[in-house]
DNA sequence: AAGGATCTACGAAGATCTTCGTTGACAACT
DNA sequence: AGTTGTCAACGAAGATCTTCGTAGATCCTT
């Protein structure tokens, strides 16, 4: 179990865009970076570099000189960051309990079969250490 | 069931702040918005009224004259802001799947004995449906 | 060596968010 | 009638976010 207790800040949605990536490729370059978001949305290759210098800035990413370019890699991992947004928004909208936002969320979409039984799994889990 | 497909955007932290305090109250005027909020942090009274006014204008809010005062009241329901804030979660930081961020919701925190039988519930009348 | 390509750094403009002071309307009190 | 308290409206300052142009360094090609 990793105890990683940074305080890195909740990221904008701009830079939420570029961990994506991040996660998905384990780092990146610049360019590769701009080359990804590009095939989404019409972005300049300086505004997807200033965003990661004040990422950098920020501690969100570190980043490394492989020869004259930079590259980039993400300080938390996805599923740290997944739970550092899950736990704002289950305080600002359900009261603290990320137990109601899981069955709120349940609620909005169907399930495949496989998710249903990992849930359950995750649920005896959870019944039998008590 | 309620279809109510109005387009209003999303509420920003300030935003969402009273609205908690109106889904609680049903309806509130500045005055009492502000005493409200005045409990947790220090904010101005004229912050409140213009933080109201423009969600009036952005359609979070309907307001009514009482008196010389206005009384507010929140356009959608906080069942109805949960599902949207809840599916553009999912969508920028679960690949879309509100079930994979249910499922991390679960496993972040402890969940009351109750709250695992309605968990349960819903799996079923799920899992009945297919 | 010159020219073009590619990289980072910097500054800055425009949008949005947050916060509050000032003003003017109106009511209540003296 | 004049003062005081309460209300909405407005403007504006400061912070943050988003976006990009320009400049300067470095490398590659001719």
């Amino acid at each position: 179990m990793k105890i990683k207790q940074n305080n890195l800040p909740k990221p904008t949605e701009g830079e939420l865009e570029l961990l994506r990536v991040l996660w998905a490729r384990g780092s990146a370059t610049v360019r590769e970076l701009h080359e990804s978001v590009s095939q989404e949305r019409a972005l300049g290759y300086t505004t997807v570099l200033k965003l990661l210098q004040i990422m950098t800035e920020k501690g969100l990413v570190q980043r490394a000189e492989l020869g004259r370019a930079h590259v980039y890699r993400p300080t938390a991992s996805q599923e740290e960051t997944q739970s550092q947004l899950l736990k704002d928004l289950s305080e600002r909208l359900f009261s603290g309990s990320a137990t109601q936002l899981a069955m709120h969320a349940l609620t909005m979409e169907p399930a495949t079969s496989d998710e249903l039984k990992e849930i359950r799994k995750l649920i005896d889990r959870k019944q039998e250490k008590r």
